[in-house]
DNA sequence: AGCTACTCCTGGTAGC
DNA sequence: TGCTACCAGGAGTAGC
């Protein structure tokens, strides 16, 4: 599923293609992936306008657009669970299997094909005020250890929960969070509150780390879902230190890597590198 | 404030 | 072989 790292590889990969281009019409084969306001204002916002610069927000894939050499909003595009976001060269009509929407451009068509339907490419008049909500960039500067140490103890959340609220810190996922915790020798069900200093220092440089590393190998595939806009998979999955090998040693001890259920989300750890916490005292 | 359950979806797979 | 039931999962929301 895409993740930071997915993301960020998408728009780097994207980036050449798409800026500079005018979006010439849109073809909306599933009418929700282009969000609650219908085809129409959809239509309205992005057909004419020209894409000036390609970025990445947290998960989402952010286009501004210009017309007229004036700010026109920008394009949103969350992936979600098994979104893909290509240009093609030729305008084949149809498209291929699984593609949602279809951006005619000045120079080749830009494809999001979306299996699970859970995906949504939207334009926002206003995009700060869609993105308002999200939390600190871990790649940030301004993400520091005492930064982050901070945000632990002003709340009193499970720590796995707590890093997959993108309000909280944003772009980490199911699948880096584990792994993150798992470098960091933090137990998924510790309290935010109770982890201490040198904890949160090693959770900091260990969130970095894995996501520095897995945008390097191009992300994750380990599905049919994900791959970059050449079409690639990523290849961090070979790294990949807990997530989906339960059953299987760790690698740091070689006890067996164990999967439980946490906020509905599989969690995959090794209970002897990340001890559980204590229990609390019920009295 | 923080937790759980539920919703949206469909391809893949386990079980019979 | 062919069927059905169930699973994965990001994020928004409702209810407690």
């Amino acid at each position: 599923m895409p993740e930071l790292p997915e993301v960020e590889t998408t728009v780097r990969l994207l980036r050449p293609g798409l800026e500079g281009r005018t979006i010439l019409d849109a073809r909306v084969d599933w009418p929700r992936s282009v969000g609650p306001d219908g085809e129409a204002s959809f239509r309205a916002g992005v057909v004419g306008a020209r894409i000036v610069a390609l970025g990445r927000r947290a998960k989402y894939v952010v286009a501004r657009l210009e017309r007229e050499g004036r700010p026109a909003g920008a394009l949103l595009v969350h992936l979600r669970m098994s979104g893909r976001l290509y240009v093609e060269a030729r305008d084949e009509s149809p498209a291929g299997e699984w593609v949602r929407v279809s951006l005619p451009l000045d120079r080749g068509v830009l494809r999001f094909l979306d299996v699970r339907k859970f995906g949504r490419i939207t334009f926002h008049q206003d995009p700060e005020a869609a993105l308002a909500h999200l939390g600190p960039e871990p790649l940030t500067e301004e993400f520091t250890a005492d930064a982050l140490h901070r945000l632990l103890r002003a709340r009193r959340r499970v720590l796995k929960p707590l890093l997959l609220d993108q309000t909280f810190v944003a772009g980490l996922g199911n699948i880096y969070v584990d792994e993150s915790l798992h470098r960091a020798r933090l137990h998924p069900l510790r309290r935010s509150d109770r982890v201490d200093r040198a904890a949160s220092a090693r959770l900091h440089a260990e969130i970095r780390a894995t996501l520095e590393e897995a945008i390097e190998r191009e992300g994750s595939s380990f599905d049919t879902f994900y791959r970059t806009p050449e079409g690639q998979p990523g290849s961090y999955q070979h790294q990949f230190q807990v997530y989906g090998r339960a059953g299987r040693p760790c690698l740091t001890c070689g006890r067996e890597i164990v999967r439980l259920v946490v906020a509905q989300r599989g969690t995959h750890l090794c209970t002897r590198c990340q001890p559980a916490p204590r229990a609390r005292r019920v009295r």
